[in-house]
DNA sequence: GTCATACTACTCGGATAAGAACTGTCCGAGTGGGGTAGG
DNA sequence: CCTACCCCACTCGGACAGTTCTTATCCGAGTAGTATGAC
């Protein structure tokens, strides 16, 4: 899995501490963590595609929240960076097998294919039944200063 | 997820259907699908040194199942493969953060890290339950001359 | 006829290239704010 | 003093390299079977 959906979830998340209708900018949001910040305005670039995220340009400019914590999914996040395909993808191969036939559709015929596309399900029922508020509360009960400790960074950013 | 895992499951399970101590040459698993031979050689040698197949050189050689059926998980098969580190790979980005510390185990603690690593779990659960004795039950009830096609096709390959 | 021996063909196993995907970087289009000159 | 305009700095957005991982291939080590020759 690629590393971006690391940073793009730290980032969501940061993001739900800000100030409602504060737009934070790729590089305070890098600073954080000390990330490269043109590649991580580039996972926010996905983020904002998927209708995550909105983004806004020039002076004063950043990315925001386009929608409530409790409506975003974890799952959302991962298929925004990673894409909606599943990682294990059917390539028919029983096609070429004996009695093989052009005409059927293996991905949701062949047994093998079937239960590799059941155990993602559940890992996907697991993401999609946690969102960014279920995580933003637990953070906030574990460590209550971290939403003070974020908004501080986003004014005083070391650049 | 790498593409060697379908091969490996189909090819187990093929060689599920072999005769009893018979040692199937990766060639003849190839010739099944339009593999490329040498390959799918590699990912049976992964096979093979987790323990699930093993190997016999020199002629009449090959790979054989080193385990019933009833005790090899696709778990199994996709960790001798992929390897046995998770997908999602927590980098503790919160060393960076504020307030972060050096000496504390983020891939632990961190909030993200555990949802990842939950939703993680449950796609292992899943494919740990089934093995490859239950695929095989489920291909013979719904086509039941897989069986005895495959075994023909193990001795009249064409090449 | 029987046995030992050398040979050959065949297989796995690991070392070696080609290709793709991920990772990282750079510059241009567009925008909002501030300064400046005029009224 | 107020207003309109212009300039500039700042940000996202997509196009452009570097690096790692997956995919694919090739050749050598080792082995079982077979043919051969001696006894």
């Amino acid at each position: 899995m690629s590393e971006g959906v690391e940073w793009a979830m730290h980032s969501c998340l940061n993001l739900s501490w800000a100030e409602p209708g504060e737009a934070v900018t790729a590089r305070r949001l890098a600073a954080f963590y000390d990330l490269p910040p043109a590649y991580l305005n580039k996972q926010l670039q996905a983020l904002a595609r998927a209708g995550i995220l909105s983004s806004v340009s020039g002076p004063r400019g950043g990315f925001r929240l386009n929608r409530a914590p409790e409506q975003i999914s974890l799952l959302d996040i991962v298929v925004a960076i990673e894409g909606p395909e599943d990682a294990f993808r059917c390539e028919q191969l029983l096609r070429k097998g004996p009695g093989g036939s052009d005409d059927v559709d293996y991905r949701a015929h062949c047994v093998i294919s079937q239960e590799m596309r059941a155990a993602e399900l559940e890992w996907r029922r697991a993401l999609a039944g946690r969102t960014l508020a279920d995580v933003r509360a637990t953070v906030e009960t574990r460590f209550p200063h971290t939403p003070e400790a974020t908004r501080d960074r986003f004014v005083n950013a070391p650049t």
